[in-house]
DNA sequence: GCCGGTGCGGAAACCGTATCCCATTGTTTC
DNA sequence: GAAACAATGGGATACGGTTTCCGCACCGGC
């Protein structure tokens, strides 16, 4: 009735099979295999020999429960086919493959039930750290969440890393990685208004998202250094969407607003500003000027081109990873708090071909 | 010297930690946990109060060395920031998080050497299926190459799904989930054709492309059906990216190349001949028309808004996933070969601005 | 009051690998 | 030629769960 291993057996070979056909013990072939130990070449033949026979590959979960295995990191998105957190991913998972680590990607949908499932599901995995992308709602209960999820992973030997969001207060075990996302914005309003636009029509995204708040910020104080204030109902919050740039822009001219330029808080919201300025008989940049937030692709394939700003997405990926990397090697080092565990990376105007003077007007 | 769990440790607590804690066995707190086997309902409240007290998650690779676990698909792109891969994993990892699947992402670069490693190490995770994503070179070793994976894969009781390839020959233990690549492309020239265009330009995509491949034949198909032939020099291969559509319509007019529409491969390629056309004076779609393939949003963000073949990428990942699951629910029934493993999906014609019939020459 | 049945908790055997410790063999040195 | 030593292979154990098999206690029925 001998059951393990009839032969022929359907299921994956183990180092035992492996072990047993090349007729040695199991921790030779163990120790072939992981190279951390002086073998002889002939028991290393041997082994190799029927490895590719049988075609074997270790079981990683073995392999991790035992001590070894490959360290794992995890990145939560809320839309994987969002061009900007597409970058961040892609760097990521570049500087994770380049250290041999490996990359689970989960999404959210924006759900905070998604959100949390998947942080513990990530736990249980034993992750080496977990990466959360892109703007984060400011609500009260956001920060506690947050530092639940940094206290909990943390406890768990994991780390949790904060991309595109604003660092988390107080003593909480998290890594921040960030952009000049409000000088961005004051960079970019600047061009505007050294352009010689006054009557600008601003979209910055939602008004609770971080990241819209912090685009607003630089807008209004770029505005305030050129003692130029906002007209009434210049500001249109927003989804960051296509659709919400073109109704934006639909009903600001439906309703008689006066705007020589359009401050997008994407460039995807350009895009469909871009568009209802176009269904309305008005040229870009003619008649109307206007700027991006972003630098994604889209940004240089629209026409005309958008002036945007550009933002090191993919960078901004390397970098979380390679602080994980460094605080895993490094061991418990200073572990002093919160300070130093938060990067911010310059973001610049990318200068193209969707602004111009304001037209002279009678 | 009690080595094993020094109160205050910082690794990740046990289920023991929870029995010990909870005056329990740790057979009860797997039961409690995993809920198939009936428990006193005093346990259960012991045992989740501690359960919550130290934040404990079940190890993953416990369990699933075990014979538990959650089934994980793993899904291989070769750029994570290309926005047709971008949705199709999005279609698999929906469907996956819906049956509680987990999802793996790697992208292999194009990379043959990195494609073998991921699968391997897909391989050693215990996957339940590997996903590979976008159209595939068509060399002779190519399907070689895949069928070993196919059965290397089987093997370890995993699976092979290839997602927008042509299935592979022979008796192959793989999954195929396709579009009608060949009819959309067929559909799309005739859109063209009858609009009473002749001379067209046409950018499939590189020559070894299988998708390039399939494009390239349905819009011969369709000039053959209107007896039209093409003209020399009118069919001009490369990259599916923007630079080459700019530079393929940038060196055709150079050369003096007389046509009144342009037939892209994919919406990026049209994004850049239309950049090209523009720059060169010519007005889109007055002058030239332009359509692309893919439908990517994108396409109806461009101005004009491109005329395009929808592919359903985000159906076929979900597709894709619900293949994997039936045929793990299902047991090694049917297994009578290929058949019935090769699902095609439709693709239409998306029919927006960016096409007119052909300006009166003298 | 005794017995059989039922319900639930505990001990132990795995799952597949890495590694510690010890045994064996061959080599060098006095 | 014997002893000390280096090199290398093997056996046992641990990793953190799940699950099977048992046994105990408690219940009702006669």
């Amino acid at each position: 009735m001998s059951q393990r291993k009839a032969a022929g057996d359907a299921g994956r070979s183990t180092i035992r099979d492996v072990a047993e056909r090349a007729g040695v013990s199991v921790a030779s072939v163990s120790r072939v295999l992981s190279g951390n130990y002086p073998v002889s070449e002939e028991l290393r033949r041997r082994v190799m020999k029927v490895v590719q026979d049988l075609d074997y590959v270790t079981n990683a979960h073995a392999r991790s429960l035992a001590g070894g295995g490959t360290p794992t990191v995890a990145i939560l998105i809320n839309n994987i086919t969002g061009a900007a957190f597409a970058h961040v991913a892609k760097g990521v998972e570049g500087a994770a493959t380049l250290r041999g680590w490996l990359s689970l990607v989960g999404t959210t949908g924006d759900d905070p039930e998604r959100e949390l499932a998947l942080v513990n599901l990530m736990r249980q995995q034993g992750v080496a750290a977990v990466v959360l992308l892109g703007g984060a709602y400011d609500y009260d209960e956001y920060q506690l969440r947050m530092a639940r999820f940094a206290r909990s992973l943390d406890a768990a030997g994991s780390h949790l890393v904060l991309v595109g969001r604003p660092p988390l207060e107080g003593d909480v075990p998290a890594t921040t990685v960030d952009y000049d996302n409000e000088g961005g914005a004051y960079a970019m309003a600047s061009h505007l208004l050294s352009a010689g636009h006054r009557k600008v029509l601003v979209l910055p995204g939602h008004a609770e998202l971080t990241t819209a708040q912090g685009r607003l910020r630089g807008a209004e104080r770029a505005f305030e250094a050129y003692g130029v204030p906002f007209g009434p109902g210049m500001v249109r919050h927003g989804p960051y969407d296509y659709e919400h740039g073109y109704e934006a822009v639909q009903d600001s001219l439906r309703a008689g607003l006066d705007f020589t330029a359009v401050l997008a808080g994407t460039d995807v919201v350009a895009a469909g500003a871009m568009q209802a300025l176009r269904a309305a008989g008005l040229r870009v940049p003619e008649d109307v000027s206007i700027v991006g937030y972003d630098d994604i692709p889209l940004a240089s394939q629209l026409t005309p081109q958008l002036t945007t700003v550009h933002v090191p997405y993919e960078e901004m990926g390397r970098v979380a990873l390679r602080a994980v990397a460094d605080r895993r090697e490094g061991g418990s080092g200073r572990r002093k708090g919160s300070d130093g565990d938060h990067l911010v990376l310059g973001t610049h105007v990318v200068v193209r071909n969707s602004v111009r003077p304001p037209a002279q007007r009678t």
